[in-house]
DNA sequence: CGAGAGGACTTGTACAAACAAGTTAACCGC
DNA sequence: GCGGTTAACTTGTTTGTACAAGTCCTCTCG
């Protein structure tokens, strides 16, 4: 999808060959002068296509010697972190999903608070168990907005990534603010997850939102913290990146 | 501290405003026009740091309309991540450290395998109590390669920050990837923390390294969920953002 | 054989000019 | 008064040129 700009079609050029390994890790990028002449455009749009490049941490090196190909390209953080589905077949796995339940009631005061609504608005709940390899490994309860929510209804939330669905009409998720800490499993999701009650529970609160700042969602996932957990690599000045992961398997708990 | 080229230097006199409050958040900035005549450069060198700001995150706006400065900074999240102490002033209250164990002895398989040694070789471990406003919020545990290790015998680890110690030794870490997940408290663990055993606890494992990417480090860290959270903030194309967040008090475990 | 000088090559910095494209506010006509 | 057009202003894009500074290889000299 060549955005436009000439810089833009020559990053996403550069993009493709590193991510079809053309341009293997580790191994330094065409001069300057290589792909001025490659691409007829100028030094400058060429040096602001490598620049885009190095913001997003796929390039890095200093003068007088040519750019490499960074270590690990480390994927689109956005949806990756945002998708239960999009992170699982990433890692290799089979993702599955059962809504037990797609409510309209009044949303509760946390939900509440948190999308900016007076407790008992009405509101749309929907509460899935989350499926790996057809083992349970997280319990997602989200509240919508009612009028986002009500597009749930319109397709099957057991086919896939709901915000998939919800891009599909219209609706653009682009911001979340995302808080963890760890629970004692309550009765319920002791049982549904297959865990002991009382067992340690990864939580993840999360509220997300539209182009325009309007909260939408407001999210609690509980995942078995032997099936799930969070990573973060961070390098001074560089930006961070954040991922979930799979641990290994057979890991004590 | 003028980095050399006028790009640079021009930066950090718009960080600096920005800083000091004279351009106030939503502010829209100086018409890049204005910029070349008061700074006498050339549009190249004013776009080139307006540029360097808009990655930093200061920033933001579009085509035809001034950049104005964004909400929030949002600090520097390397060092915030990396350093216990620097986070908890940073919220606003008391650090504190109780230094539990500091000895020499044979790494055990796990750091080993993180730090790249064989299990039994020697290593420093450090056993420290974390405290916010006195009470216990964390403890931690970290495996030091021996080299540098040895230079936490040379200075008061109850005095503050180990990383501020070993950057004044010369010791510079600037990368680490980190692990999050949850646990249930050991009998000793949930004894040094003040909660019941098997509570849930926030787990952190942490690889950190140095500038040539040796590991130096292997870190476990255990919070009290009570009192201490992780909070990630991500917007779709610009890259993601942590801190530790405190949780407000009195809220249900 | 090793160390150092030199030069070719590369990226970084800075200036200048011109046009494209989006925003804003004033202005004019109805 | 209201709506649409226009014009000024602003940022985005692209090209060109020149020099500075760092890297890497080669060649020479001791």
């Amino acid at each position: 999808m060549p955005s436009g700009s000439l810089h833009a079609k020559l990053a996403d050029a550069l993009r493709e060959r590193i991510a079809s390994g053309a341009l293997a890790v580790g191994e330094p990028l065409p001069s300057e002068a290589r792909l001025v002449e490659e691409f007829g455009t100028s030094r400058g749009t060429v040096r602001q296509a490598l620049s885009t490049l190095r913001n997003e941490g796929l390039i890095e090196g200093g003068q007088g010697r040519r750019p490499v190909v960074r270590r690990r390209p480390m994927g689109q953080p956005f949806e990756t972190f945002l998708s239960f589905s999009a992170w699982v077949e990433l890692s290799g796995h089979r993702p599955g999903q059962h809504t037990i339940e797609l409510a309209r009631r009044g949303a509760d005061p946390v939900a509440a608070g948190a999308l900016g609504l007076e407790p008992g608005e009405p509101v749309i709940d929907v509460l899935r168990l989350r499926l790996l390899d057809d083992e349970p490994v997280m319990l997602e309860r989200s509240t919508f907005v009612l009028d986002i929510g009500l597009l749930l209804f319109d397709f099957d939330p057991d086919a896939g990534s709901i915000y998939a669905g919800l891009l599909a009409r219209g609706v653009e998720i682009v911001a979340a603010t995302h808080t963890i800490d760890a629970i004692a499993a309550p009765t319920d999701d002791a049982r549904l997850l297959g865990v002991a009650k009382g067992a340690p529970l990864l939580r993840e609160r999360r509220t997300a939102r539209t182009t325009d700042g309007r909260p939408v969602e407001y999210g609690d996932d509980r995942y078995r913290p032997d099936r799930a957990t969070f990573t973060i690599a961070n390098e001074r000045a560089h930006h961070l990146a954040l991922v979930r992961t799979v641990p290994e398997t057979g890991e004590a708990l």
